[in-house]
DNA sequence: CTGTTAGCGCCTTCAG
DNA sequence: CTGAAGGCGCTAACAG
């Protein structure tokens, strides 16, 4: 801004009062000082700017474990907007499921004065989110939470929907029932899979031991997963696949298996699919398939109002919120 | 830190050593400042940390049109794990293919210092891009380009890989071949209906200016588009789908389509489909299909690359470089 | 080993 | 309408 004010000839104040909108600098001064500017390229230094007392950093961090899943992309477009509507920006940052990474991110993140967090949380550890670790910075976790958390939260009903999606194999008469989800150290996949062993007892059955497979993060481990499934002595004759990577994995080894059965003159028993969270051409599934579905945007979206609502709405000293987003059951057949 | 400084009863220069790995203070001061700055959960800013001169932001500005569309949260991805091995941060920007918006985001990033600008950039006007806009600071164009830029930029091999497909399609023996595509004044666009025409006129036909549609960004309006084409009287037998929202909208219209007339009695004729950019369940298509592609999360890497290498490697000055990818076509049948 | 000084880029406050 | 002074949080350089 120096440079300016003495290319200008003027005083650096003048520049700033310029870049501020021009109130009280003499319209000829103004022009001079904004032909300087654009000349140059000068941009005025942002970070120095809210350097100052009480001034925001305009800044949201998001952690993400995965944008390679179309499921946080679309939750990360969701918090986007919102943030965007206030004229602040989004910091993102990859924690690939990997809890150190998280935490070194957190760190940083805070360092760069974010206004807000919002974090899809890795691992068990209620620590590294206590409130006073966060220096007074608002969180809101997203998609997950874990036990002990004191942040705010936005969370599917995951339990609803794995009972509601066990039920209905159940009732169409499936007792051989896989069930396809993450590690349980993630904590939705803990509460799906709540969700399928209730439905199970509730309706007076067990689930099969040696059908539950855990620990897919992506979709070729599902696939293998479920090629080991498919391969047993007494198969599965439904699935349910805990989220999105897993029905993909699902899908594409029963598509294999089929076709390879049918070269051998074999026509295989089709097998039923319920999965959780939606993915394109789910409405193209080659097998029967439900979906217990949502709008991952959605839920970004609300994660991110929950935030501002913390930075600058009337919950300022509330006690942490829980919203759990209500689920459907679609049927793509 | 002054508060750290007095809680600690030392000077802030001591806080200050200690937070930078704690060299010269006696391992005791050093302890009792640790704990002190454990208690109160401080942070050290790194906004004014980086203030002083010479000192880099951390920070890379990345502008993407759209994460909704998977291939651009691949190249994200991509950028995202290159900036991260560097100890920086992305920040995201969604320009949501808005120019002014575009302009907006730039002039933001540009403020708050960023090093360097990866971008999907949004039509034409080179002035924008120009180099003493952006104050020195590099930038990469990523996916796309336009006439008169003078930055660093990695495209796909548009042209070859339209080229290619369409050659194929000809030589299978289509004579009307659909074109389905996003607006010309998108440069991909524009370059892959090159490749679209020439490969025609190479081998002596004429594309059929009645199955061309621009235009479509996403999913459900490539649909439309494509329902409308099989409308047609003398319908296409092929089609060159620019991208992978214009297959998925293709495949969607094809299905629907052929179930109808099925339920009618009749059996469509089977539709050949190339397409640009792959996407999930290609594999799974139900309708012969081949695809020109790649990896995004590459062409992310590589754009960053070009960025850093700019930045801190050898070719600081040199005059702008393309990098254009190769393509493959791969068939799923 | 520890503290003081000065300045990074900007703007509020106060004086002209 | 314009400028000078001072301070936001931090650290390099220079005393002690």
């Amino acid at each position: 801004m120096k440079d300016i004010a003495k290319a200008a000839d003027v005083s650096p104040m003048t520049v700033s009062r310029v870049l501020s909108g021009g109130k009280n600098v003499r319209p000829q001064v103004r022009e001079h000082v904004e032909r300087v500017i654009a000349e140059v390229g000068y941009h005025r230094n942002e970070n120095a700017r809210r350097l100052r007392q009480g001034e925001r950093s305009g800044l949201i961090g998001v952690l993400i474990t995965n944008i390679g899943n179309p499921y946080y992309a679309g939750m990360l477009q969701g918090v986007e907007q919102v943030v965007a509507a206030t004229g602040r920006r989004v910091m993102v940052g990859l924690t690939n499921e990997d809890a150190d990474l998280e935490k070194q991110l957190v760190l940083d993140f805070l360092g760069r004065q974010v206004e807000g967090l919002i974090v899809v949380p890795v691992g068990q550890d209620p620590v590294r989110f206590a409130p006073e670790r966060l220096g007074g910075v608002p969180l809101v976790l997203a998609s997950r939470s874990f036990d002990g958390s004191l942040a705010d939260a936005v969370l599917l009903d995951d339990v609803r929907g794995a009972f509601e999606a066990t039920r209905r194999m159940l009732e169409e008469g499936h007792r051989r029932i896989a069930y396809l989800g993450n590690r349980v150290s993630v904590a939705t996949g803990r509460r799906r899979l709540e969700g399928f062993e209730s439905a199970h007892r509730e309706l007076g059955f067990e689930p099969a031991p040696d059908l539950v497979r855990l620990g897919q993060q992506d979709a070729d481990s599902a696939e293998r997963a479920m090629d080991d499934l498919l391969d047993l002595a007494d198969p599965p004759t439904a699935v349910f696949a805990a989220n999105n990577r897993n029905s993909v994995g699902v899908i594409r080894s029963m598509n294999r298996h089929r076709a390879e059965a049918r070269r051998a003159g074999v026509e295989l028993p089709t097998l039923r699919l319920f999965g959780f969270d939606s993915f394109e051409f789910a409405d193209m599934s080659p097998i029967p398939l439900s979906i217990v579905d949502h709008d991952p945007s959605e839920l970004g979206r609300i994660a991110a109002k929950l935030l501002f609502d913390r930075l600058e709405g009337e919950s300022q000293g509330a006690p942490a919120r829980l919203v759990e987003l209500p689920v459907r059951l679609v049927d793509f057949s």
